[in-house]
DNA sequence: GTCTATAAGTAGATAGAC
DNA sequence: GTCTATCTACTTATAGAC
């Protein structure tokens, strides 16, 4: 977990906290205290606050859901195979009770998108690279650009979606039923 | 918006700050100056403080969106057809950057998931009557009960995620997004 | 049923020593 | 780069008058 400089540390914790927690729900005495990072160093490393702890931390899930979701996309031969993989591995992680980590800024998404414009437009962006991967894999299995990347939109709705009845469950099983209809979706 | 007695009124309130800004994003001081409700009668009228408030909001929001939605799907002759109408319904209201009435409990759902389980609870019961109408609607254009199930979750899934990113872009094209590749999704 | 005042705690943020 | 102490503002919640 620790990268060494106390910077990634308070990012790493943080992450995890906003994505569970929210964040107004999540407090910087908190991350401190969870991440075992010197208090004192926190406005040394992110002087403009909480918000910008936000940012980073956003940026930071995103490049990490972007990554696994590669990952996990490149190991099938189509496209229902592929993305059936992917939902698959995300089901798992919430049918654990332990931390979900490094998926999911919907909370925080919602949360921020009416007061704080910064944020609101991090998360727009996150959005944007997981539908651009979306819309390259559908591509590469033989799909029209135009209907690859409104498929991509409505993947990443039901991920998100999906991901929200599985906290509320406390199970995997809504991820699993949205896998059971893909096929259904990606009919060229 | 006001219903005569005080008590409707710090809910309806307390519904739409919720759901715009969260559990913790909301303070009850808030509640009441937005309201107009008097002060000193909140404890009256929810003596276990905010998480009753919250509680009874939830309860408030389900039986909302449930009305609409059952108003929503009953005006068609295809499963396609309502459910396309039910998706623009939505799609609308996060065009106007007006209150977003009614509409999601995905935030708090999202946000209280992991530590106020009677909250949880409330949300986990709000999706199963959404998922019932839409399994009855379903049934109705003669969709197999267990595909039926299925789809019902896939729809809810599609609806609270698409929701996300409406709010995240601030327009309603994802909605329409997801409502173009619907007749995809629901074929017999 | 409503109102005022206030308790008790915690939030984010800052200043200055080291 | 880190630590400690502290400031101000705000939070939920309560007590007691009306």
């Amino acid at each position: 977990m620790k990268k060494g400089n106390t910077r990634d540390v308070i990012l790493h914790t943080a992450s995890e906290l906003f994505q569970r927690q929210g964040y107004h729900g999540t407090g910087l005495n908190q991350i401190i205290e969870k991440s075992g990072a010197p208090k004192g160093s926190l406005y040394y490393h992110f002087p403009n606050g909480k918000e910008e702890i936000a940012i980073e931390a956003i940026k930071l899930m995103g490049q990490h859901i972007l990554e696994s979701a590669r990952e996990d996309l490149s190991e099938k031969d189509t496209a229902i195979e592929a993305f059936q993989h992917h939902v698959a591995k995300i089901a798992d992680v919430f049918d654990g009770k332990a931390c979900v980590d490094g998926l999911q800024i919907g909370l925080i998404a919602s949360e921020m998108a009416s007061s704080h414009e910064s944020i609101r437009l991090v998360c727009k962006s996150a959005y944007e690279d997981w539908q651009a991967l979306y819309t390259e894999c559908l591509q590469r299995f033989d799909f029209e650009t135009e209907r690859a990347k409104e498929l991509a939109v409505v993947i990443n709705s039901l991920l998100e979606g999906a991901s929200i009845l599985a906290q509320t469950n406390e199970s995997g099983w809504p991820l699993r039923a949205v896998a059971k209809q893909l096929p259904a979706l990606l009919v060229h």
